[in-house]
DNA sequence: TATGAATGAGAATTCATTCAT
DNA sequence: GATGAATGAATTCTCATTCAT
């Protein structure tokens, strides 16, 4: 299996080895922390070889980030995004958000060393995040635009609030639980999965507030 | 003014303006990118003089993160959450809720470059994250669990979510909006920060879906 | 020619360079005085060179002291101790020591600045002394017990006195000869090397007092 | 007590201290294996005042061997070699020898960190050993060229060796013989040190050639 | 193409020495 | 005089990058 997704391009096999190993190696250390040695040894390669295929070290990392973008962007996030809101439109909005988040906790899950490298550089390197905003937060809020244009007009999203607040609303949900799971992995004890999820889409749809019997907003 | 809150402990004028540099160093580069040279030239002094009062570059890191962990468990944060929560007992959600947030974005503003290094740390080593869970997250699953208990008494709160779920649905929506501002800054425009604020509440509050006249988990 | 005795192992043409050099920098200013740039200039190549082959500076001082117990405790110098000693049964005392001393005294010279290196840090540091104790005094002696035994069986040699001090003696006349030469070399003028071995074995045979009754040296 | 020697001239009480942590530190660590830094703690006075004492650290060296040469050329050893030499005259040679040797061997003790520094120094600098040479060795061999005229007519010691080797002979065992109990003191054992000299003696006069005709001691 | 030994620029760290108090 | 904080030159060590094989 290929969990690092990198099976699918035509990238070189010795390439292809140097960069799961530098996603490997970074991931655990950090870039700055990760010797080239290392990935070499890791990827099974010599320590030349790598310069081979990148020029540089910040070029191994740069080849990450293509790749990391490529795989987010492209059809492993979008497009199933897209399939899940297109083929499953009869679906009422617990159903949706459920086959959202399943489908996005599936996928960093997977995709975690991977994101781990890719947010990190984020934080520290305008660039990255540039290529982050143009590839990824562009698109998903125009597929966020058009999911809420039509769960509005199913009368099953509140139309008040817009389809930034709901983007983010979503992803910061799935973003702590991933957290929660990866960062503080056995401590915060997470019994049944399917059951956190259906809590934290119950509080995603309905807040935190105890409803009254009349309109919320009132 | 002092936005890095080392001020007030009693560290020698030199250490503290290490330490200050070293913050703003790191958080620029990340720890393994930083060079003692360049937080020496920051801090305007030597380079030997860092090493005066740290014995490593791991201790000036180590250092930084004791203070942190210090500042987030300590008065700032705690004492700050607690505040709102006994003095403004007789309000309704909404307002308490308003001001945790407005709070914890006050702070996590300020002390933003501090937390930057104190999280990519978390990423990479287990021990930070222990010692954030143990003083941090034990420490404000408690106070969550008290707010949850009153909240849900006062019939303000549902009471059918753990407050573990609360916790993290409020983080995660503070966390969201920080990031926004400060990794995304100017990318997604953030006209008014008040009206952002009380629509994250609603959302918060009420959730996203839209509501029907009867009770929503129907 | 190999004055160190360092070709003979399958040590890498690099490293054993960087060690003879180091014999040469140590031997002159001692070990803490050596700087590791000096050892590289001297051995011919880059300093990050050096730590290919050595982790650290002390780590080549280890190489030279295992290298110097096993030279000494090696051929160089157990071998050719009880070569003298079968071999050459069937000579006189006088005989025998000039050749042990001789002999000596070209291994000393030899092998001085080596063991000037040697001695220095046995001076200072108890795991060196230790692994000379083990792997050339102890041997030493079980040598010197058979000399002294078989010479008692012969008559020629006195049997009120033990091995260890007959060691003693004869290693703290080679010593100091060798000293004397070495140290302070010019000073104390030394005509001829042949004659002054003679009258050193003259001596410790049968000391410095008068004899009464015939000649000694029969 | 003052076993390094240092009261007795007008030297100032911290700078007595300096030196005497000096000797310490130095004898344990070797000179550029030691810090002023260590130097200050052990002497109980601050790092700056080392240098009011001393204008470099090689210059606490160079006081430090002044100082020995003061004290191995002055009363404390050619002094007492006098008063034996002198005080003793009607002594037969081997009484005189212990006097001597007891003598040198208690100096030996009590100056050994000192000495040991001396000569760590006098391996590797050629101006110690002028220093030594010229201080030490030649007033030295000008005592014991007196000593072996007046033995030699006394008919104690024998005339056809000369005082050079005579020197050299009893240095070398006194030096053996201390070598042996601090370099690698409990490693042999020296049972009993009175018994030991004896025998040391023994052979410094007669020899470990096996007497022919009557008995060597007569 | 692949290798890995060699390089050297640069990083962390040490420590003798200075100097304001 | 005494102090010890501050300095910065020097030292050990790392590691990305090159290049001969």
């Amino acid at each position: 299996m290929d969990i690092w997704g990198l099976s699918g391009e035509d990238i070189p096999e010795k390439e292809r080895r140097i960069l799961e190993a530098a996603i490997k190696i970074f991931s655990e250390k950090g870039y700055s922390a990760s010797t080239t040695s290392e990935i070499a040894k890791s990827a099974g390669v010599a320590e030349g070889t790598i310069f081979r295929y990148f020029k540089t070290k910040k070029d191994i990392l740069r080849g990450i980030l293509i790749h990391a973008v490529n795989i987010l962007s492209g059809r492993l996030v979008i497009d199933s995004l897209e399939k899940i809101m297109t083929r499953l439109e009869e679906k009422d909005l617990r159903t949706v958000l459920k086959q959202i988040l399943v489908d996005r906790l599936k996928l960093a899950d997977s995709l975690f060393p991977m994101v781990r490298v890719l947010l990190t550089e984020a934080l520290y390197h305008e660039d990255v995040r540039e290529a982050l905003y143009q590839n990824i937060v562009v698109r998903a809020l125009t597929i966020a635009e058009k999911f809420h244009r039509e769960m509005v007009q199913k009368g099953m999203m509140r139309d008040d609030i817009d389809h930034v607040m709901l983007l983010r609303a979503i992803m910061a949900n799935v973003a702590a639980l991933v957290a929660q799971r990866k960062i503080f992995e056995g401590k915060i004890e997470v019994n049944d999965m399917g059951k956190e999820i259906d809590t934290m889409i119950d509080v995603l749809m309905y807040g935190i507030a105890k409803q009254t019997g009349e309109d919320k907003k009132g």
